[in-house]
RNA sequence: GGGAGCAUAGCUCAGCUGGGAGAGCAUCUGCCUUACAAGCAGAGGGUCACAGGUUCGAGCCCUGUUGCUCCCACCA
């Protein structure tokens, strides 16, 4: 993959084919290897419902980031790709699509029909989702590519199902549950979003039989009336004491109410008398329950009144209310209408408010689940990071209810459960059986229903790796090591995934849970297609490149955190790519063919130490960042260190030595800018992969592919502490003469002299290292002076050193006397605080010794640049 | 009703176990210096929301207040 580097940075030039090199090469493929230990990561499925949005690359690019700093570690990395079939969403999708080209509607379809263009679908979209990924760098083993309804996951999905029925946890029951009508479907609680909604508080009256008292009812939704079969009151509440055990009458309709008691009515609210609706309203019905009360389901499938209803049968649920309230007030039933906002469950995928409903579905029993799924968390066999999430996670599990898992759609997995026409067994096995196991019969027909989306999905990290086979993949890579995913589906997915692990495989599904926020647009709103706030990943791939997406996406956000996407932002990764493209190409043009460029320990100048020592601080930084899961600190760290330390100063510094006409100290010196750019770029590959694998290929001499190369360690051998010291004090003078020449509005094309007055240990430093404090500090003489100079000029004090730069008739003694009192004015603070922390008894007897002794020599060097600044401030007052 | 997060430079955000406030973008001043103007050098800019407390020392820990965001919740 050798190609010149004499262009401009351009990703679209060799992206593409980066990402097949690797996929030629089969670098992302990972299998079980006795030599390794493995490091698993499976990839939340995307919904095949359509293409990939600026979330999906954010997860995506934190797990490829791990996955190739683990690879690169050694580690027998999977990253194991699939899509999700998203049972309702995509049925609701191809529904339309049927619709749009057919005109048909699910009514006049049939089953199979539907799902093979179900199917058709599925094909489309999914390998556009995977084309998207690809485009991104993801470094998945495609090989092992899955899809929540293939064969293997619907082979899981059985066997877990029948597992769970055989130990009691599944069972199927005739519970009020979640309905959606428009969806026409049941739903999970978790399904369920609660929308505060302006409503009304309906005040009607109900009489009492034989009497003229009456009670009056507050409520929110006075069409459930018709299936009121009591009413109830407090057991304490005096003011209706005498009222318990006689009979109300319905209103409208007429029927006998008997009069209850019961301790869930509260008192304080609305009148403190409550109509029990047991069919359309989840505590109504435990009270029915409670009092052996009729259930009268006036609702159908769609939220019509029934036959139930009467005179209000056929009428829309809404419009039903409409009427009823309508007759109420024309019979003087109705008392009084306030406001009242109140929370409505609503469908989370039409929004449409959710219909309690009673019927027949199937359920998890999930106390016995939750527990094991809380224990692993508290035990520390699972974290999550942030651990915040944590209370999320345990609350949740606390207060679960049983999981509703049948549906009415068409396109899942269907319920393995077969029902006797003739005698009503029911059979749940894993194969369809032949005759009913009680009478014989051979009239058996499955279950209509599919399973809510999340039973697959919850079986994803071992579904996808063969279970129930105890296959090689299964051994080696179960549990799995990280689970990257949004805040969002902790509830949905995460927790399910744990609780399904630990009961079928005895073993949490994975060790960390990563979470990460969502991504907003940059006016910190939701990225939604409704309000067409949002970005494509696709377009800016195609504007700044894949690795600049990635790097934008991996910095600036730490963990849970939502992130604003600003395109910015993206500029600037972009901007930092090329500086790297840049930066390599000047070395890259320097180097020859077949000469080795080691590290000559031995002939090591200042400069190199110096930028082998913060090479080495930052592989060290980066490595146990990476390791706590903080991508944006590690990419920030390495962004420093390449941008300021690197290119700015090591390369500027280099150039003295490349351009001397000497030979060997050019070979030197390409030896210690090679060896920081190699590690460098390994640094930087899981971040940016692509451009990183591009240069490095462009590298002589390299034979392994940057992908698999080995992650930098620690170089004791680069331990220049002392050295790197020397040179951050060589910088800061460097600096400060810079800042004067900016000063005094020196142009840069004026080359000044410099003199020093300095302790001997400076004079040394600067005698050696003079080329580099000339040619960054724009000098052409360096003088060493032991008295005042004579001539007019500005200086610079530094800790035991003076420099003074003859400026001739640029110096501008206005401008040098306020920049020394500005000079001035921070040291006499600097050393105001310093004596304060000194003076302060408290902080001298508790204060850690090494601080307490930085601090006195701080005091020392401040008052002595201040005694120096002063004396320098007096002089050039005289000359004002 | 319960819980969580956020509040730091004009904007977007870092700031890990409490020891002298940082980055990117934007702004201002010089520079097309032979890797890079997608750049280089320099500069300005912050009562770390507010009020208390703990501590020798608080952006960081504790309590309270305010504002914004989110999650959970079967009070009609």
């Amino acid at each position: 993959m050798k190609k010149t580097m004499e262009s401009k940075y351009d990703p679209k030039a060799f992206e593409h084919k980066v990402y097949q090199y690797w996929m030629q090469k089969r670098h992302f493929s990972a299998n079980p290897n006795p030599d390794k230990k493995p490091f698993t990561i499976v990839l939340p499925p995307p919904n095949i419902t359509g293409q990939l949005h600026m979330g999906h690359a954010l997860d995506h690019v934190i797990q490829d980031v791990l996955i190739r700093y683990k690879r690169m570690k050694g580690f027998e990395a999977l990253w194991l790709p699939g899509t999700d079939h998203a049972s309702i969403a995509t049925e609701v999708k191809v529904l339309e699509k049927i619709k749009r080209e057919e005109g048909l509607s699910k009514e006049n379809i049939a089953r199979e029909d539907f799902l093979e263009k179900a199917w058709a679908w599925k094909a489309e979209y999914g390998d556009r989702i995977v084309e998207q990924m690809m485009k991104l760098g993801n470094s998945c083993d495609w090989d092992k590519e899955r899809f929540t309804m293939d064969s293997g996951c619907n082979d899981a999905v059985t066997r877990v199902f029948v597992n769970l029925y055989n130990k009691g946890l599944i069972y199927r029951g005739n519970r009020l549950i979640n309905w959606c009508p428009d969806c026409g479907t049941t739903l999970s609680d978790a399904e369920v979003e609660h929308e505060d909604r302006q409503g009304k508080f309906y005040h009607v009256k109900y009489p009492i039989k034989n009497s003229e008292e009456y009670l009056t009812i507050a409520t929110t939704r006075p069409e459930t009336m018709l299936g009121d079969t009591a009413v109830a009151v407090h057991p304490e509440d005096e003011r209706y004491a005498h009222l318990i055990g006689k009979t109300a009458l319905l209103p409208l309709v007429g029927r006998e109410l008997p009069i209850i008691a019961d301790e869930y009515v509260d008192m304080a609210m609305g009148t403190g008398a409550l109509k029990i609706t047991p069919a359309h309203d989840p505590n109504d019905f435990l009270i029915g329950q409670r009092h052996q009360l009729e259930t009268i389901d006036i609702f159908d499938e769609k939220a019509v009144v029934n036959e139930k209803g009467g005179v209000y049968q056929g009428l829309d649920r809404y419009t039903c209310r409409e009427r009823i309230v309508e007759d109420l007030e024309r019979e003087g039933y109705l008392l009084d209408i306030k406001n009242h906002e109140h929370a409505v469950g609503v469908c989370y995928r039409c929004n449409t408010a959710i219909e309690p409903r009673l019927s027949d579905q199937w359920f998890v029993e999930m106390a016995p689940l939750a527990k094991p799924a809380l224990e692993a968390l508290r035990n520390g066999d699972l974290t999550i990071v942030p651990d915040r999430f944590d209370k999320v996670y345990s609350h949740w599990l606390e207060n679960i209810r049983d999981w509703t898992i049948s549906r009415q759609l068409w396109w899942g997995h269907r319920i393995p459960a077969y029902y006797c026409q003739d005698c009503g067994q029911i059979m749940v096995q894993e194969t369809p059986p032949q005759s009913c196991t009680k009478c014989g019969s051979g009239h058996i027909l499955q279950d209509e229903d599919v399973l809510d989306t999340w039973f697959s999905s919850a079986l994803w990290p071992f579904s996808t790796l063969g279970w129930p086979e105890e296959t090689e993949l299964l051994k080696y890579f179960y549990p799995t090591d990280v689970l990257v995913t949004g805040y969002d589906i902790i509830f949905f997915w995460v927790i399910r995934m744990v609780f399904s692990g630990i009961e079928q495989l005895g073993e949490v599904p994975f060790k960390h849970v990563l979470i990460h926020g969502l991504v907003r647009d940059a006016e910190g709103r939701k990225m939604s297609k409704s309000l067409g706030n949002g970005v494509d990943p696709l377009d800016v791939i195609d504007t700044y490149g894949a690795d600049a997406l990635r790097f934008m996406l991996a910095t600036g956000n730490s963990p849970g955190n939502d992130l604003k996407f600003q395109m910015e932002r993206v500029e600037a990764a972009r901007n930092f790519a090329n500086k790297l493209w840049n930066a390599s190409r000047f070395l890259l043009t320097h180097l020859e063919e077949g000469v080795d460029y080691g590290v000559r320990d031995k002939e090591l100048e200042l400069a190199d130490q110096w930028i082998l020592y913060r090479m080495n601080e930052t592989v060290k930084e980066v490595t146990r960042d990476l390791d706590k899961f903080e991508l944006g600190i590690a990419a920030g760290k390495i962004y420093e260190f390449v941008w300021d330390e690197y290119c700015d100063w090591y390369i500027e510094i280099s150039k003295i030595r490349l351009y001397s006409g000497d030979e060997d100290q050019k070979k030197a010196v390409i030896g210690v800018l090679l060896e920081v750019l190699k590690n460098t770029l390994k640094l930087l590959h899981p971040f940016i992969p692509f451009i990183t694998e591009e240069i490095w290929g462009n590298i002589p001499g390299v034979d392994t592919d940057l992908i698999v190369e080995t992650w930098p360690v620690e170089n004791e051998g680069y331990a220049f502490m002392e050295e790197a010291s020397s040179m951050a004090y060589l910088m800061k003078a460097i600096r400060s003469v810079r800042n004067i020449r900016a000063e005094m509005e020196v142009s840069p094309k004026v080359r000044a002299r410099l003199l020093v007055e300095a302790e001997a240990s400076v004079e040394t430093l600067f005698r050696d290292q003079e080329s580099i404090l000339m040619a960054l500090a724009g000098i052409k003489e360096i003088t060493l002076i032991h008295t005042e100079p004579a001539e007019e000029v500005v200086t610079v004090i530094m800790e035991g050193a003076r420099l003074y730069m003859p400026l001739e008739d640029l110096v501008d003694y206005v401008k040098e006397y306020e920049r020394l009192s500005k000079e001035s004015d921070r040291l006499e603070a600097e050393v105001s605080r310093a004596r304060g922390k000194l003076a302060n008894k408290g902080f001298v007897a508790k204060a850690p010794e090494s601080l307490l002794l930085a601090e006195k020599e701080k005091l020392l060097k401040y008052e002595d640049m201040l005694a120096e600044v002063t004396e320098r401030l007096k002089i050039v007052k005289d000359k004002l």
